[in-house]
DNA sequence: AAAGTGGTCAACCGCTGCGAG
DNA sequence: GCTCGCAGCGGTTGACCACTT
């Protein structure tokens, strides 16, 4: 038997979010949820499938997402978290308040899998630091992230236009969905870890302040969508 | 200044698990 | 119990960018 397709391939846009679709994807989750992903598509006027619709709300525009910035204390829990349970990302992503399973395990394979390497290395009383990566790491200050350093090289940049008014009246219109807005279109999103007695208690972080204000995301988002507004 | 190299991260692909009928 | 459709997950890719030579 032939599993159908997940979407149609045809006619179907893939590569890069551009700024409309993002703002489209946004409304029309405020103002519907997402009961269906797989016809979230259509009923939105996207031309994307279901799937990647969810990946990207999931992983880049929900607002309860911290972007950049891990923190030591993160990173070390990932660390942690991944010698125990593996590659499940998602199980560590649900430990780490306001973090993807996406960035979580790029996070990995491009910062700490080396450092656990490096570490192990030193344990072995080798400390090996051919690689200029390990010695950036080993070398930083203590309580920097990594993550931190290049969060801020690249969320930073190219926001030079960018209209500080536009934000903030956009981010007066989030609390008109009402605080409870997110737990109610999400049922069961709610982190089972967090609202249930977990019995295996993880180290927690503060709770994920809204991102919004620091969202270097939504700055590039709405200076792109004004952008795009301009030329509408 | 140009070319090469490596790092980063958003997005896609394919598989799995689960629930409804 | 079986089939089907869906959401979710983990692996992988490729474009972009920064740094080095």
């Amino acid at each position: 038997m032939v599993r159908a397709p997940c979407c149609e391939k045809t006619g179907l846009k893939k590569g890069p979010w551009t700024a409309e679709e993002d703002l489209i994807l946004i409304n029309f989750i405020t103002q519907n949820g997402h009961p269906n992903w797989r016809a979230l598509p259509k009923r939105a006027g996207l031309l994307r499938c279901g799937k990647s619709c969810r990946l990207r709300w999931m992983n880049y525009l929900r607002p309860d997402i911290r972007r950049g910035n891990f923190s030591r204390e993160e990173e070390d829990t990932i660390i942690q978290l991944h010698a125990q349970l593996g590659n499940k990302w998602s199980v560590i992503a649900s430990r780490l308040p306001g973090r993807t399973d996406n960035e979580i395990k790029n996070v990995w394979h491009t910062h700490l899998k080396k450092r656990v390497a490096g570490k192990t290395e030193i344990k072995n009383g080798e400390a090996d630091y051919s690689s200029d990566y390990s010695r950036k790491v080993e070398l930083r200050s203590p309580g920097d992230s990594l993550s931190e350093v290049s969060s801020a090289v690249t969320s930073d940049a190219g926001h030079g236009g960018f209209d500080d008014a536009l934000m903030s009246d956009l981010l007066d219109k989030w609390p008109e969905m009402g605080d409870n807005f997110w737990s109610e279109i999400f049922p069961a999103e709610e982190r089972s870890d967090f609202s249930s007695g977990n019995s295996n208690p993880q180290p927690q972080f503060a709770a994920p302040e809204l991102h919004m204000e620091d969202s270097s995301f939504w700055r590039d988002v709405f200076n792109r969508a004004e952008e795009h507004v301009m030329y509408i």
